[in-house]
DNA sequence: GACCATTTGTTCGAATCAGAACTAACATTG
DNA sequence: CAATGTTAGTTCTGATTCGAACAAATGGTC
């Protein structure tokens, strides 16, 4: 009964909420929420994008992004423009200001994030990225399998939040 | 500007939100939220403990962990009791329908999890705990260094959500 | 015993989360 | 062209998130 794969999965919890952690507390001192941050990070040094692109990148659910992008607009960072081949789609960009505060606040929190991952090497980090990245096969295919039938549902993906570092760009 | 690190970054993030949204979709399937589950999944074969305790092992913050126990509380599943000792704390436990609960639904839960985790064979999963601890151990110490003077605030510990599988025991 | 810092849990506000319902706009088909 | 189905965003609800402020209780320390 011992279940070995429980104690990974407990490292896994435990390793991704430590890092959250971590990069929230940076992200707040910015001025920003992790969302918020999100959206900045996947705009920025970008000609923009829709809604839906904009969700799939950050995992933001569209009810979710709505709120996050509403704020972000009323800050003056951003900017909602009806798009004009598709009337449904609304076309979101970083304006000059938000571009401003993207390039002073992205550097500086893999400034902040760049320490911690000193703790393992390149061969280290590989093998990290290889595992993870088969279980996170394993997770996709088989919540694929469960969904099968019933729903290919108006979802935007799967997950929920803070990707802190999208745009690899 | 390759910033390797990012690319490990991503996949634990990926891999983290795969696992949270496939675990997250069946815990909804049996009537629970997923910080609702954790707690159950803590409070299961056990005394019971503080709140303060649960807060710790749940990863759940104090101000959140009320409103949790609050509806667990309304569905009968847990009882709150003023603490004989320490008139400031309040000691948690399973209901006999809360302990029925995690019987039927953990082992459930394993089940549902497990086939994910056959992807890796034993020693991989152990390699993967081994990386994924030392980056923790990281985060939380230069997490310290930066509350180093500041705040050893009245945080619970660090970081936020569901665990999902709480309770090795 | 009076003062002070700490701890415990609750309460509050602002933001986010997922999911469902809804409108508007496409797209496909007959 | 009309009926049907799909997609894009917004809106809504209930639960959760964090952080901060708070009251009550505890634990020293002088």
């Amino acid at each position: 009964m011992a279940e070995t794969f429980l104690r990974t999965l407990r490292s896994l919890t435990t390793c991704y909420q430590a890092f959250a952690a971590y990069s929230a507390a940076h992200v707040r001192q910015l001025g920003l929420t992790p969302p918020q941050f999100d959206v900045l990070a996947t705009l920025g040094n970008t000609d923009g994008m829709s809604c839906r692109e904009l969700g799939e990148r950050t995992l933001i659910t569209k009810g979710t992004l709505t709120g996050v992008l509403d704020r972000l607009e009323a800050r003056r960072l951003l900017r909602r423009t009806p798009s004009e081949q598709d009337r449904r789609s609304v076309f979101v960009q970083l304006t000059p200001a938000g571009e401003a505060l993207f390039a002073k606040v992205f550097p500086r929190h893999l400034t902040h994030l760049r320490p911690a991952f000193a703790e393992l090497n390149a061969r280290e980090l590989e093998a990290l990225e290889a595992l993870l990245g088969r279980l996170t096969r394993r997770f996709v295919a088989d919540a694929g399998d469960a969904a099968e039938a019933p729903s290919p549902k108006g979802r935007m993906i799967a997950a929920s939040h803070r990707t802190a570092t999208r745009s690899t760009r």
